[in-house]
DNA sequence: TACATTACTACCCATTCATGTAGTTACATT
DNA sequence: AATGTAACTACATGAATGGGTAGTAATGTA
C-alpha cells in the first residue's frame, strides 16, 4: 500500500520513448507516482483514475483531441486537478488557450528531469510551475490589456451613477437608489458625459468598462 | 572599465540592512554590477542611472511615493528598464497592481541570495523571475476574468448592431448606416434585448463588451 | 402544399433621455 | 465680505427609446 502523501501523476503523451522517460523519472522520484499511462486524451478521459489523482501532464499536439481542449474535460471530471502543459509548442496562442481552459503550469518538452520532479512539486504545493519565459508571455499580456485607457477623473458619485448606469437603470431609478432628485442624477450624468465626451447612456457605459471606470459584476 | 556585458542593476529600499545585503550578493557574481543605491523612489528618479541600467529591484513600501507607484515613473524614464518587485507584501492586490503597472518579476523579500541572482539574470534575459505562488496567482486571476461568461448567441446582424449601439449610435444612425429602416433595426434590438435579457441600450451594451459581444476599438 | 421561421416594414404611444436655462445652499479661497 | 465652485433642485421641451401590434416576402420543413 502507498503511503498516502504520495503525489498520484497522470501522463498523456503521445510518443512512446518522452512517455516511459517521464514515467522512470518521476517514479525515480520518492514523493511522486505516476498512477496511469495514457497516449490520447480520449483514453484518458474514460479511465478512472481522471478522478483520483493530483496532477496530470497533458501534451497538446495528440492524436484525436488536442491536450488544449482536453483541459476543460479532465477539470469537469475532476476540479482538484492540477494540470501541467507540456509541450513542443511555445507561442503565445497555444500557451494562453491552455492556461485560460484552467491549466496551472507549461513547459516546453526539453524540459530537464530536475525540471519536470520540480514542477509536479510546486504544482502540488499549489503553485505555478513554468518556465521564466512563459511568465513573461503571461506577463505581457496582462500589461497589455489594460493600457489604451485615457485617464478621465470621475468623481465618487459620478462613478457610482456610471456604474447603475451599466446596470442599465433609468435616471428616476438611480435617483430613488441613491436618494437625489431626477435632476440631481440628471446633473451628474452631463457631467459624465462631458467628462469623457459622449452624449448617450450607451456610448457612457461602453467607455466606463473599456476604460476602468465601472467595477463589473459578472454575477448575475 | 568594466565589461560591456554586465548586468546593470539599480537598488530601491528604504531598509539599509537589506539594501547592503542584496548589493553584496549580487556584486559577487561576475555578470552583475548594482550601479546605484537609493532609499526611495524620489531619489532614484533625480538620478541619471535610471536611464542607463537594465535591471531595477524596486521595494514596494517605501517612505514617499510606494513602489507600486514609482514603477510607471521609472519606465516613463527607461521603458528598456526590466523592474523586478521585491516586496514584504504578497497579497494578489499588490502583485497586480504592480505587474499591470509594467513590472516583470516579483518576489518575497525572505528570497534567498542564489534566487536573488538568477532573477536579475532571467529578468536580463527577457523572462519574467517570479515564484510559482505568485505566479499561480496570475494564472488564477487569468481564469477567472473571462469565465462567468454565458454564452449569448447573437446574429451577425445582431452583433453589428450591438457594437454600433455601444458607439452611442441612435436607431436612425444605425439605419442609415447599415441600410435599413428605422422600425428594421428596432426589430433586431429588440430581438438582442430579449437575448440578453436586458431592456435599455446601456445594459445591452455592458453585458455586450463584458462577454466579448463588441468588438472594442481602444483606439480614438 | 400547408406551416413555421426569419428578416424585415410600418404605425402607435407612453416613457425616458439629452439638454438648456435658472435658481439655491454649502463650503472654500481671496 | 466678496467671489467662486460644487452639488444639487426645478422646469421645460424636442428627440429618442422600448414595447405592442400587424403585415409581408423569402426561405426552409414536414
Amino acid at each position: 500500500m502507498e503511503e498516502p502523501t504520495l503525489i498520484r501523476v497522470i501522463i498523456v503523451e503521445d510518443n512512446p520513448y518522452i512517455r516511459e522517460g517521464w514515467t522512470t523519472i518521476l517514479d525515480a522520484d520518492k514523493e511522486i507516482v505516476v498512477k496511469s499511462v495514457f497516449r490520447s486524451c480520449e483514453d484518458a478521459l474514460e479511465s478512472k483514475d481522471v478522478a483520483w489523482c493530483d496532477i496530470l501532464l497533458l501534451d497538446i499536439q495528440l492524436p484525436g483531441m488536442l491536450g488544449t481542449d482536453g483541459v476543460e474535460k479532465f477539470l469537469e471530471i475532476n476540479p482538484a486537478l492540477s494540470i501541467i502543459m507540456i509541450s513542443v509548442l511555445e507561442d503565445s496562442e497555444h500557451v494562453f488557450k491552455a492556461l485560460r481552459s484552467g491549466a496551472i503550469g507549461y513547459f516546453v518538452k526539453k524540459v530537464s528531469p530536475e525540471e519536470l520532479v520540480k514542477a509536479v512539486k510546486v504544482a502540488y504545493g499549489g503553485g505555478s510551475p513554468m518556465s521564466p519565459i512563459i511568465a513573461r508571455k503571461v506577463i505581457d499580456s496582462m500589461q497589455k490589456l489594460p493600457k489604451a485607457k485615457k485617464e478621465y477623473t470621475l468623481s465618487d458619485r459620478e462613478q457610482e451613477i456610471l456604474t447603475l448606469l451599466g446596470d442599465g437603470k433609468s435616471y428616476s431609478a438611480i435617483a430613488d437608489q441613491i436618494y437625489l432628485s431626477v435632476d440631481g442624477v440628471s446633473y451628474h450624468i452631463r457631467n459624465i458625459y462631458r467628462k469623457l465626451q459622449v452624449k448617450s447612456k450607451a456610448e457612457a457605459v461602453a467607455k466606463g468598462i473599456t476604460n476602468g471606470l465601472i467595477k463589473i459584476d459578472r454575477g448575475e
